[in-house]
RNA sequence: GAGGGCGUAGCUCAGUUGGUUAGAGCGUCAGUUUGUGGCACUGAAGGCCGGGGGUUCGAGACCCCUCGCUCUCC
């Protein structure tokens, strides 16, 4: 089995947007493309058959944090892998637990070796080094597996910062030295993305990509933003660390973001994303339509019988009224949480399948701008 | 017709022996959510306490009258 390729199939003027296309042992992902997170191996409220039919997925993800506490490596050893434990037979990433260094802070002590994190299930505590994050995600079996690094939150100290990175780096040395050292379990390839940090000092940034990408991963992340900067911060440093990181390898922009957001990184040169925010704000009744925004709880969809999204080609969006989810919403219906996510992963598959078609066709910037306008509005 | 019960926020109701700017749940409205511990969280609007009169330093509460709803009996 092979190592993910990716091969960039046009780029355009006036903009870093590129189209590409990542192959990996579990199939073709056409990139810019978002991945749903699945962070205990399910897309909270949607089923595979749903992710592949409906949203028209490609790749989803796991956390390795998650899935180590529950089931566990024995489970999913015993199971063969996630993909098999699942049900998903299209490519996983991982991401590594470095992000909860970051949102479970209260619960976790940072060291050389590691970070021991207190189990926000049971209270147990667990180690959580670069090779023990390896081996875990080596028993979880994702095609793409994120280095473990400290997502720094924001703001930080300069001193804090730097010494953050330079923790993260030595970090990433040693998941290459582990990974170097242990087999694959299932037979295909797993490909180990590094991440870049230095918080919001560019200096930092600049040394953490080149320190990166001299590495010469086969792709490689932007990780701590969008993590309570401004957005216009994030934006600069995403171009900055885009500008920075290998041309000719995928760029995977962590955690990010809105729908605006990903067609402004696209803009930058990013070619992957994911973010809990199209499930999250879809179950919390916040939904991303191709008219603009929706706060489905609000009254004045009530006698709404339009479609949820008359705009967007995905049938859910197209069969089941604005008043009908509303109601579901009102009524703390099942179905309309499911129904949100469903609609809101469409959508982001949708847009960035739109934002590569323009990007191909060589209009990105134009449609770019038009597009920002509508579906920004608040409905 | 007689007797009893009840009228407080849009709805359902709580308001101690009379004591500061009358509360709750739901609903309404608005906001937050970015590598998912938390189908979550935050905030706002909304009241001549059915009406009138009286007692009192002070009444949603006590007294009288009145209107409305409701139950039981005839």
């Amino acid at each position: 089995m092979a190592e993910l390729s990716f091969k960039l199939e046009t780029s355009i003027n006036h903009s870093a947007a590129r189209a590409g296309i990542i192959t990996t042992d579990h199939g073709v992902i056409q990139t810019p493309i978002f991945m749903p997170v699945g962070t205990v191996g399910s897309v909270k409220a949607v089923t595979q058959q749903q992710l592949k039919i409906d949203v028209q997925a490609q790749i989803m993800l796991g956390n390795t944090y998650h899935l180590n506490l529950r089931p566990g490596i024995e489970v999913l050893e015993a199971a063969g892998g996630l993909h098999q434990f699942i049900g998903w037979d299209r490519s996983i990433l991982t991401d590594s637990g470095g992000y909860q260094v970051f949102s479970l802070a209260a619960n976790r002590k940072i060291k050389e070796e590691g970070v021991v994190f207190q189990s926000h299930i049971d209270g147990s505590k667990h180690l959580f080094s670069p090779e023990t994050v390896m081996d875990i995600q080596r028993s979880i079996g994702a095609d793409i597996i994120m280095a473990f690094d400290e997502c720094t939150p924001y703001p930080s100290e300069y001193s804090y910062a730097k010494k953050s990175m330079e923790l993260t780096h030595r970090w990433l040395d040693r998941c290459f030295n582990r990974l170097a050292e242990t087999p694959d379990k299932y037979g295909y390839t797993q490909n180990l993305f590094p991440i870049v940090q230095g918080s919001t000092y560019k200096d930092l940034r600049k040394a953490s990509c080149e320190f990166i990408a001299s590495k010469n991963a086969v792709g490689n992340a932007i990780g701590g933003l969008s993590v309570g900067e401004p957005e216009e911060m994030m934006y600069e440093y995403t171009a900055l660390c885009a500008m920075h990181l290998p041309q000719l390898k995928p760029r995977y922009l962590m955690g990010v973001g809105t729908p605006w957001n990903l067609l402004e990184c696209i803009d930058l040169g990013i070619d992957m994303f994911d973010c809990v925010m199209p499930t999250r704000n879809g179950r919390n009744g916040m939904l991303f339509t191709t008219q603009g925004v929706i706060n489905i709880r609000n009254k004045k969809w009530a006698k709404d019988f339009s479609s949820i999204d008359p705009g967007l080609p995905a049938e859910h969006s197209q069969y089941y009224s604005k008043a009908y989810m509303r109601h579901l919403f009102v009524a703390g219906e099942i179905l309309g949480l499911q129904l949100a996510s469903i609609h809101n992963l469409s959508f982001y598959l949708w847009l960035v399948k739109e934002a590569r078609n323009n990007i191909i066709a060589g209009n990105f910037v134009s449609w770019k701008k038009e597009t920002l306008e509508i579906i920004k509005r608040r409905l």
